[in-house]
RNA sequence: GGCGAUGUGGGUGAGUGGUCUAAGCCAAGGGUCUGCAAAACUCUUUAUCACAAGUUCGAAUCUUGUCAUCGCCUCCA
């Protein structure tokens, strides 16, 4: 059994491993943290979540770093434009800092309810300039980069290969589409800024050998993948809009620092789009995930998520989000009734299921398709549990091994009920089950004596004014949360 | 204009040479169960895979062309 990655560089199919044995260094491209996150961040973080997941799951250890961006991206590149940060603080009537630490804990608790495993590391750019400066000061040395009035450039011409990544090789062909800023240093177009001189209103600002200033905008990803992954690493992952520049610009500043290759497996996951449109920022039609959680459980978001490939664009609709929500609570119930069922005899044999499972997984992170076996196995089990000699114990066992172990583990998206519990408290959920039960019991006996404009109202007002469904099974009646609540 | 990708049933979404008379989910309809529901199970309905040509014994799957959509080429997950 082995894993298989697509490799954004070579776009193919690889058989992954790593470099080191046991040992899996990553890093994924963290947010700008200048405003809520939105769907879109849900999704990549999500998917590299699930990436993370199964690599651990397969016995790798893995040091996962991502970072938060908390200076220098300009909105502009021609050596104009502002720092969107700088540009939020003045918004906000606040300083700098107080927004990225703002948004960076805004960033942290939506991605917790989405059940996205923290980081290892999550370096912040503004407390790695010295890493960036040495860099710097490298590709300075070995002649790949070239000061300017106090401005420091790469040359991309020194760089063979430059655009690998993209496609986008031909820099000629690439600068006759460029606008060449008039007020620009830089001795081609397409070179980019390492440092930049801040001018006086420029709030985050540091010292360097060429400038007060601030580090250019692909820098801080290098600087601190080498720091703490080493100068070549396993896998580098982030979103497609990101390969050029930003990816193309680390592969060349690092390799050129380092002459090592800098990235074995490249990972690029799709967008999110509304109505077909991409869903960004910059064209106010983003949905942001507070709002988006007040309506619907951040678990249904990640379900949602995880039915389509990380490499497909995702159409956002609620339509499309109420139809993952009925399914996973399909999922759910299956679950309810194998932690319910009453002992049988009946054997189970899950490994086919945890097989196809596995395979699914392996084959570049095939998401839809290890959720379509849970499907199939849940539709199985619930057929078992509906014969009349049920599932025997320890075949129910190793069946929730395997839920628990694909579910919850891997995919994420089983542990709803335990962390409600955990926020609720214990005592006040054990209280609540309490008097669930109680209803339940004055509702059995309204209906053995036949009094069903009893039992039903019981039934019905619960539904209606809790959102608490009841379900009179075989084994006697049970009760649920009906999401959407 | 350049670079990259996509186009599969009512919606969604897998499938990258034969097991595809195309997975799974949602939606629709019939049945079983139930006091009635709900849930579950079961059956059924809607696809020859954008279009055209080609490669091959064989293609949704490879090649070429056409059309359409999307992303990147300014920050963006």
């Amino acid at each position: 059994m082995s894993l298989f990655i697509y490799n954004s560089l070579s776009r193919t199919k690889e058989q992954f491993e790593p470099l080191h044995p046991e040992m899996v260094s990553m890093y994924v491209c963290g947010p700008t943290v200048y405003g809520h996150a939105h769907l879109g961040h849900a999704k990549s973080y999500v998917s590299f979540d699930v990436v993370v997941r199964w690599l651990r799951q397969s016995g790798y250890r893995v040091k996962y770093v991502q970072n938060i961006t908390d200076v220098g991206h300009l909105t502009d590149d021609a050596d104009e434009g502002e720092d969107k940060i700088s540009k939020q603080a003045s918004l906000e009537k606040t300083d700098p800092m107080e927004i990225a630490q703002f948004y960076t804990r805004s960033f942290y608790e939506d991605m917790d309810r989405l059940g996205v495993l923290r980081p290892n590391i999550a370096p912040a750019a503004t407390a790695h300039i010295p890493e960036q400066i040495d860099l710097i000061e490298r590709l300075v040395k070995s002649g790949h980069a070239y000061e300017v009035n106090g401005n420091v450039y790469f040359s991309v011409k020194s760089f063979d290969g430059y655009g690998k990544l993209s496609g986008r090789t031909d820099q000629d062909a690439l600068q006759s589409g460029i606008r060449v800023g008039i007020r620009s240093d830089k001795r081609e177009s397409s070179d980019f800024a390492l440092w930049k001189k801040a001018d006086e209103r420029h709030l985050m600002k540091w010292n360097s050998p060429w400038s007060v200033g601030y580090p250019g905008w692909h820098l801080e990803c290098s600087a601190m993948s080498m720091k703490y992954l080493g100068e070549s690493i396993d896998i580098h992952g982030g979103g497609m809009e990101n390969k050029f520049p930003h990816h193309d610009c680390e592969i060349a500043q690092s390799e050129a620092a380092t002459g090592k290759p800098y990235v074995r497996f490249w990972m690029h996951n799709n967008m999110v789009t509304i109505n077909g449109i991409k869903m960004g920022k910059s064209l106010n039609n983003s949905v942001n995930l507070k709002d988006l959680f007040r309506e619907t459980d951040p678990l249904v978001i990640r379900f949602f998520i995880l039915q389509s490939h990380y490499r497909s664009q995702l159409d956002y609709s609620e339509t499309a989000i109420k139809a993952s929500r009925t399914g996973l609570e399909k999922l759910h119930e299956t679950q309810r009734r194998l932690r319910e069922q009453k002992d049988g005899t009946g054997v189970f044999d899950c490994e086919p299921f945890a097989r196809r499972f596995t395979e699914a997984m392996d084959d570049d992170f095939n998401t839809p398709i290890a959720i379509a076996v849970l499907f199939e196995l849940s539709k199985a089990i619930n057929a078992a549990l509906d014969q009349h000699n049920g599932i025997a114990d320890g075949s129910c066992k190793e069946v929730q091994a395997f839920i628990n172990q694909a579910g919850k583990e891997t995919l994420g998206i089983f542990d709803q009920n335990d962390r409600d519990k955990n926020r609720e408290g214990k005592e006040s959920t054990r209280k609540f089950e309490a008097v669930m039960e109680l209803l339940l019991q004055l509702r059995a006996e309204a209906r053995e004596q036949k009094d069903f404009a009893l039992s039903d109202k019981i039934r019905d007002l619960l539904l209606i004014k809790s959102g608490i469904e009841i379900k009179d099974t075989k084994e006697g009646a049970s009760w649920s949360w009906k999401s959407g609540a």
